[in-house]
DNA sequence: TTCGCCATGTAATAGGTTACATGATTGC
DNA sequence: GCAATCATGTAACCTATTACATGGCGAA
């Protein structure tokens, strides 16, 4: 088992200390409420994270003796210690954003602009609809004084949904040609 | 030998098509002068990446003789039309947006509105930076009409940019306070 | 001509992803 | 009581990341 900890791990440790003791199947609930929106955590790793953190000492598990035997996790001083000091450290390394539609329009080997133009009036739409979304989400934390730090983190992305709407709407509205390519592909030899 | 596409893959197979045969290392360079400043690619895979695509047939490898006995990449066939097959598809799944910063935020943590502050105000001077490099890089590129669609997808990473700077003075600003713990920590028993 | 950085790669590992698989609940 | 879905997990694979390692090349 190595001792490194990841992002995962933080969420795992953050989610624990804000809901209180949590089963894996909350986890993937409350990831997939509010930061899965814009981060996903694939369900298997709130499974297997939980495990490995409770092995060093992070978390405690506790394991229901009859029907569903969940197991639910406690947050142990030692994890509480571990993920203050992770707030402490500085945050380097810069914002991945990972958008296959972006990828697209940047190699730039659309055949056409017509082609642009469907792709981006599809990306805006998805991003619409993403932004109604975070927006739904938000309402429903309104009521709530103590969750004022998570709504602000959904306030970045709705932020961010409404960048994207808007810039997909100018690429639609004026789609960049191809690049052309450098060489001309040669027979494939295989 | 597996013949899924990444999107790694599509960024090799595009890149070489935009800038012709390519060594490993020029990929490298085009990477982090353009879409590795928001998608990060460790080199390591763009060296082994082309290798698997040879295997596949999308590429050609070409190597030198003496020297440095680079490794130069061609397009083939196969290669440009996996390429533009995977363009007509449909662009499925949102944008993943990885921030550190903005997890830190999510889930609360901080001791202090101070400590927030703090942050965001860290937060906020990186992504300042990161957009003086969007710009610098743009600038470059804005003589070329052939990169057109590359630039559209810098204008994008901009946009972010700034939304995030104003975000995080925002939050600098008027900093959330802590979200409460919703148990006590126990002591560790391992 | 030597030093240092650029360039080129590879090995090992672990975290992430997919797919499978099954038992528990709940609603009808 | 049956079916559908919720909930819970696990196993295998693979991609991504880290770390290491070395040779070429240019500059002083």
């Amino acid at each position: 088992m190595n001792g490194n900890l990841t992002p995962t791990s933080y969420l795992v440790l953050g989610l624990v200390r804000m809901n209180g003791p949590s089963t894996p199947y909350d986890l993937k609930q409350a990831v997939a409420r509010s930061i899965g929106h814009f981060w996903s955590f694939p369900h298997s790793q709130l499974y297997t994270e939980p495990a490995r953190l409770a092995g060093l000492g992070l978390l405690r598990e506790e394991r229901e003796e009859s029907g569903r035997r969940r197991r639910r996790f406690h947050l142990t001083d030692q994890g509480a210690s571990a993920l203050s000091g992770w707030m402490r450290e500085p945050t380097p390394g810069n914002t991945e954003a990972h958008d296959l539609g972006l990828l697209k329009l940047f190699l730039g080997v659309m055949d056409s602009a017509e082609q642009v133009r469907a792709m981006a009036e599809r990306q805006a739409d998805d991003h619409q609809a993403q932004l109604a979304e975070y927006e739904a989400a938000d309402a429903e934390l309104a009521a709530d004084p103590d969750v004022a730090a998570c709504r602000a983190a959904l306030h970045l992305g709705m932020r961010y949904e409404r960048v994207a709407v808007e810039f997909w709407r100018d690429v639609a509205a004026n789609p960049p040609g191809p690049v052309p390519a450098a060489e001309t592909p040669e027979p494939t030899s295989a």
